[in-house]
RNA sequence: GCGGGCGUAGCUCAGGGGUAGAGCGUCAGCCUUCCAAGCUGAAUGUCGAGGGUUCGAAUCCCUUCGCCCGCUCCA
């Protein structure tokens, strides 16, 4: 199902260009390994950014774990629970192999330079003359049998003209073969796949299935996208480790020992968040797609029976978590996937998505919401030979003595997986707003519970007795909300100069010590959006900070 | 991985064989009672990196790295 594309933009393209210049200027991003030239795929965060995320990642810890979906009640009527786990970004190699993410994506691969194609090495069958001495094919398909080979000659004109095949004499599937003509006369044929080590000695000798033409296939390739270093001193296949692509898989292995060392009941959540390493093919887009990223991952455990409810559940409050935080409006949408673009395992699965300025007026996932069955614990069983199921004493036929019998299962699980790279760039792209008819046009309208700077505190004017105003509140709001966020003061400078820097910033609120504040103990609030101002009492601050950081 | 474009000051860019430039920002001083205001001054670059041609290369050639766009990939 394709991404939806019909909502209406109502905001005017934002430049990803002048977005960057900003993150670089202003200390939000920088290339990582910067004085080396950078490094394909990785980015650093500078003083602002890593605020920014760490506000994102405090948000996330606070409304997924600590007062999970803001104290609601799940759709068992009970309050939701979970509780955090960190797990180390280095596995045990068997990890990998239960979940499917070594051997998923570990075929050599071989592309057509000419067409841009691509397929799997152990797919391309070929034609050979018969005689031992002939070890080319004298023309390719992309096939999974040599059966299937044969039948796509057989039925496919346009396909046989394309590898040079003028007439067709008699083929037999079963058997492999094939007469042919190539322009020399009707000769036999047999077909065979082409084995992988001839491709990768003699790629250039090798007929392209799309072209016919020679010269145009590289040798075959391995596309496995895990990045993979090695324990201890001795480097061999068997110190081979992997840098975890999914921090999920840290939570599944430990599902046993949370259960019998917390006293969690299912329905529960185990949350956990990190770094994880995917080696992409093309790192685009930013921060996007990088290779090394950080994840906020929950997987909720609940009864098979209630896990469309959960999968609902978390679905919408996903949703609703990312309006909260300042994504809201046409560019944020939840989109449910299709059965075909389904896992073999999931049984379903939304994607939290926005458009991004790169992506417009498509979209950018930033969530993967999915319902994963009992996929994962059921795997990581058969591989580990531990049992992952759990006894539920809640359930089951009602005993005489009025207990109930319980119920041995292994749990479904929902798994909210969010992106906090692609978050934070999501918060910049959605702050990010050029007003020409502002002094400074350019500013960043970030929801105050993520701004990194959370209020600036200028005097007016660097004299008659301002300053010191000024740092007496700026130190009553440091002790009360700099755990939160940047506090900053400064008294060089016109005042709109220190304005515009803060807009630049995204902080939201700035209070001024001018004149009457001197003679009536009021300060001015300005609003970063509006601009505008209002006038409130000097010992009244702290408390309007505290109502609007959240 | 393929094709195209681009790398010059913190940012945006000009300069295209002969002394490294502008605007903005930054910093300092003065001034300033609310929006990048004004005045004065200052700092900042191996022109992405390496090699070649040349008396001389930011400029021409080759290689390489990075970024952007389009394919491809995204288990």
């Amino acid at each position: 199902m394709p991404p939806p594309q019909e909502a209406p933009v109502t905001t005017p393209a934002k430049s990803m260009d002048a977005i960057m210049a900003l993150c670089k200027r202003r200390g939000f991003v920088y290339q990582a390994s910067d004085i080396y030239g950078g490094i394909n795929g990785f980015w650093d965060y500078g003083p602002l950014g890593a605020q920014l995320k760490k506000n994102l990642r405090d948000a996330w810890w606070q409304d997924m774990i600590m007062n999970p979906a803001w104290g609601r009640k799940g759709p068992d009527g009970e309050r939701v629970r979970c509780v955090p786990l960190e797990t180390c970004i280095i596995q045990h190699p068997k990890v990998w192999e239960a979940s499917g993410h070594v051997a998923g994506f570990n075929d050599p691969m071989v592309d057509d330079k000419e067409t841009k194609q691509r397929f799997r090495a152990d797919q391309l069958s070929g034609l050979f003359a018969g005689g031992s001495d002939v070890i080319m094919p004298r023309c390719t398909v992309v096939a999974s049998t040599t059966g299937e080979a044969v039948e796509q000659i057989a039925s496919d004109k346009s396909l046989r003209k394309t590898i040079g095949i003028r007439n067709l004499g008699q083929v037999n599937a079963e058997a492999g073969l094939v007469e042919a003509d190539f322009g020399q006369g009707m000769q036999a044929w047999s077909v065979r796949v082409v084995p992988v080590p001839l491709l990768r000695e003699n790629a250039a000798d090798i007929p392209s299935p799309f072209t016919g033409k020679k010269g145009s296939l590289t040798e075959p390739r391995q596309f496995n996208l895990m990045f993979f270093s090695y324990t201890g001193a001795v480097f061999n296949e068997e110190s081979k480790v992997f840098l975890r692509p999914e921090t999920a898989q840290g939570i599944f292995i430990h599902f046993k020992n949370v259960v019998d060392s917390t006293r969690v009941k299912v329905p529960f959540g185990i949350g956990n968040t990190g770094r994880s390493f995917r080696n992409e093919v093309t790192p685009r887009n930013f921060t996007f797609r990088s290779r090394e990223f950080e994840q906020a991952e929950l997987e909720f455990f609940c009864h098979p029976d209630e896990s469309q409810d959960w999968y609902r559940f978390w679905r919408d409050f996903r949703m609703e978590w990312w309006k909260s935080i300042g994504l809201a409006g046409d560019n944020l949408v939840l989109r449910e996937h299709g059965k075909d673009e389904l896992s073999h395992y999931s049984i379903g699965t939304s994607d939290v998505e926005y458009r991004f300025p790169f992506t417009a007026p498509g979209f950018g996932e930033l969530e993967g919401i999915a319902h994963r069955g009992c996929f994962d614990l059921t795997q990581h069983q058969e591989h580990s030979r531990v049992k992952l199921d759990y006894f539920d004493q809640e359930r089951g036929d009602l005993l005489p003595n009025g207990s109930r019998k319980g119920e041995r299962y292994i749990p479904h699980c929902i798994e909210p997986a969010a992106g906090l790279d692609r978050g934070a760039l999501a918060l910049i792209c959605e702050a990010y707003t050029v007003d020409p008819s502002r002094p400074s046009p350019e500013l960043l309208k970030f929801h105050p519970r993520v701004a990194p700077i959370k209020a600036a505190v200028f005097p007016l004017v660097n004299k008659d007795g301002m300053p010191e105003v000024a740092e007496r509140l700026y130190d009553e709001l440091f002790a009360r909300f700099g755990r939160t966020g940047l506090i900053e003061t400064d008294p060089k400078q016109s005042i709109g100069k220190r304005y515009a820097r803060m807009d630049e910033a995204g902080c939201p609120f700035c209070f001024t010590i001018d004149g009457e504040t001197l003679t009536a103990q009021t300060v001015t609030v300005r609003d970063r959006d509006t601009g505008a101002q209002e006038r409130i009492a000097l010992d009244k601050v702290t408390g309007y900070l505290a109502e609007r950081l959240v």
